[in-house]
DNA sequence: GCGAACCTATCGATCGATCGTTCGGGGGTC
DNA sequence: GACCCCCGAACGATCGATCGATAGGTTCGC
C-alpha cells in the first residue's frame, strides 16, 4: 500500500481544514472524529492541535469564514443593485446561489452543524444570519410597499424564496451541464413568481 | 428532589421512544448517547436494551415510521385529488404540510439524520423517498404537458415547491396563531405561481 | 388455597473501544 | 543551538453494548 497523502512540510494547516471540511460534511460534527480529520490530512493528531486550538475550533472557523462570506456577498450584490426591487431581488438570489455553489460543502456544514457550535460562537454568528435575513425581508416588504411585488404574504414569500435557493446545494452537480449564470436565471424567475412581480 | 420521571411500570417502551425522538431533535443521532435517552426516559440503560436492539434500531424505527407516513398522506391526497392538476398540486402541498407540521420533530430528524442510518435501511427507504419524489415530478410533468403550468423549468419548479413546504418545519410554532389551513391556502398559491399555473 | 415455577420489567456493574486532549521528544533547517 | 513541524504514547472520560440479579406478577400442579 503507498503512503496516502504525502503533505508536503509546512502544508499541514490548509490539509488539516481541508480535512476536517471533507469529513465535517459527509459524517457530521459528533460523527466525526478528530482521528479520522487527521487521518484524512495524512498527518498525526499531534499535528492538529499543533495548528488548531481542537474540534470545536475546526467546525468555529469553518462555519464563520463561510457565514462572513454569505453576508458580504449579499451586501456588494445589494449594493450594484440599483433601486428597482425585482433587480434587487435578482441580486440577492444571484449572490445566494452563487455562494450555494461555490462553497456548497461549507455552507451546507454552516447550515446543518449549525447547532454544534459552542454557545458564544453561535451567538456571535447568528448576528450575521439575522443581518443577512433582513435584508431578504427589506427587499421583499420594500417591493411590496413600492406596489412592484403582489404576494399577499411577503414573509412567506420571502422564505419560501430562500428555501429554494438554498436547497440548490443539496442537489447540483458542478460538472452536471447545468451551468450557474443558468441556474440564477431560473430561479430569478422562480423568485419573481413567488413574490408575484408583474 | 423529587424524583424525575415516574414511568408506570410497562410504559417503558414508548417513554424511550419518545425520549430518542426529543434527544435526537436536540443534539442529532451522533451526539445523543443512549444514557442520555435512558436518562430522559427516566429509566436505566438496560430498560432501554430491553425494549430495542440499539441505538440504531430506535433511530431506524423513528424514520421509517415518519418517512412511511409521508409518503401514505402524499398517495392518499392524490386519489382524492380528481384529475384537475391544479386541485392535485393543492394537495400535495396539504400533504407535505400536514405532515411537516403534525410531525414537525420527526420530519426534521428523518430529513437532517437521513445519512446516520444503516445502509440496509436507507436503502429500503431510499425506495419510498423516491416513490414520493416522482409524485411530484409526474404531478407538474403533466400539469405542463396539459398546459395548466406554464413554468419553463418543471424539475427547477418542482424543486422550489418541495424545499418552500419543506422548510415549514424550521420556523413554524404550533401555537403561534397561524393555523395549519391558512398555511396550506398560502402555501398553495405559492406553488402555484412557481408552476405558473394559470 | 398455596407454594413452585415462570415471565416481565427493571436494575447496577462492567466490558472493550473510542473519544478529545495533552505531553515529551526528535528530525530538519537556518 | 534555536526554532519550526511533526510524531508516538498516554491521559481520563465517555461511548454502545452486555451481563447476572431481582422485585413484582401470573400460571399451574396438587
Amino acid at each position: 500500500m503507498t503512503s496516502p497523502a504525502a503533505v508536503p512540510r509546512g502544508g499541514g494547516r490548509e490539509a488539516i481544514t481541508r480535512a476536517a471540511r471533507e469529513s465535517f460534511a459527509e459524517r457530521g460534527y459528533h460523527g466525526t472524529s478528530i482521528r479520522d480529520i487527521a487521518a484524512r490530512a495524512g498527518l498525526s493528531l499531534s499535528a492538529l492541535y499543533h495548528w488548531h486550538a481542537g474540534k470545536q475550533e475546526l467546525l468555529t472557523a469553518l462555519v464563520e469564514e463561510s457565514t462572513e462570506e454569505y453576508f458580504r456577498r449579499c451586501d456588494e450584490a445589494l449594493r450594484d443593485a440599483g433601486d428597482d426591487p425585482a433587480a434587487r431581488l435578482g441580486a440577492l438570489v444571484r449572490a445566494t446561489i452563487e455562494y450555494r455553489v461555490s462553497r456548497q460543502v461549507e455552507s451546507t456544514i454552516a447550515a446543518s452543524e449549525w447547532r454544534n457550535l459552542d454557545p458564544a460562537n453561535r451567538e456571535r454568528l447568528d448576528a450575521l444570519r439575522a443581518a443577512a435575513s433582513k435584508l431578504w425581508a427589506d427587499l421583499v416588504d420594500e417591493g411590496v410597499a413600492r406596489g412592484v411585488f403582489h404576494c399577499e404574504h411577503p414573509d412567506d414569500a420571502r422564505r419560501a424564496v430562500v428555501a429554494a435557493c438554498n436547497a440548490i446545494a443539496q442537489w447540483y452537480e458542478p460538472d452536471g451541464g447545468l451551468g450557474v449564470p443558468e441556474l440564477v436565471e431560473r430561479y430569478t424567475a422562480i423568485a419573481q413568481r413567488i413574490v408575484d412581480c408583474r
